[in-house]
DNA sequence: GCGCTACTTGTCGATAACGTCAAGTTAGTA
DNA sequence: TACTAACTTGACGTTATCGACAAGTAGCGC
């Protein structure tokens, strides 16, 4: 199970790595403290080398992507950029009715703004 | 190191738990597959284990948060999945006042529902 | 008191990830 | 050819996490 998932994150490392980063594996290393081997290990779609806890959260900070992304749970490496947006934040707090309501006065505040849906 | 952001996952994985979605270890224990003492380990603030790779997707996953809300690299626990969600589109669609407003409105709502801070 | 649910804490052996190291490959350049 | 840089692959012992299990605590209704 979840041998899938691995295979994504040895792409995406690569990748956020490479064409995102423009960094070699030394350099990578060296962002995260980890040896460059453990890196060649991770992004090999063969391996069997997954991160810890703490090694998957060097990748991310160093690579400047999220952990979803390198986990395969989100298709974009970067979070939303309202993320810390109080609002959302406060959004998500909401019963399901308040939110629905919330919801409707946003549809018709947009409406407002643009005559035409 | 790194100790910190365990204690930031122990919170927080216990937070979206209970306050979030309402679930008891042996339910989030079911979701998962894990066995419940595992998630009562991972709740220790003052605990040492560590999620593996898998067992973050899978309380991720269960609990739809991101991995970076549970690893405390983000502040928002919602992330790109929610992105479609239809509120969230049309909020970004909002003139400055109005979602001014609208923020306005939910905090309100959100006292409502939480008598005292 | 009893029983029940929710959760905690610690231990066990097994498995998995760790860092380190050695020995490779591959591509480019002199 | 020789040399270097970037990377691969496999093996080693160490350490951490694993699931499973036992025994515990705390609260709540009866």
């Amino acid at each position: 199970m979840e041998e899938s998932s691995r295979k994504v994150f040895a792409e995406r490392l690569r990748d956020s790595r490479e064409r995102l980063r423009g960094l070699t594996q030394a350099q990578l290393a060296e962002k995260t403290g980890l040896p460059s081997t453990s890196i060649s290990h991770f992004e090999n779609p063969e391996g069997t080398r997954k991160p810890s806890f703490d090694n998957l959260r060097r990748l991310a900070n160093a690579l400047e992507v999220t952990t979803d992304y390198l986990l395969g749970r989100s298709d974009d490496h970067v979070g939303m950029p309202v993320a810390n947006d109080a609002l959302y934040r406060d959004v998500q707090n909401l019963t399901d009715a308040d939110k629905e309501f919330a919801q409707l006065m946003i549809k018709k505040m947009l409406e407002k703004n643009q005559p035409k849906g």
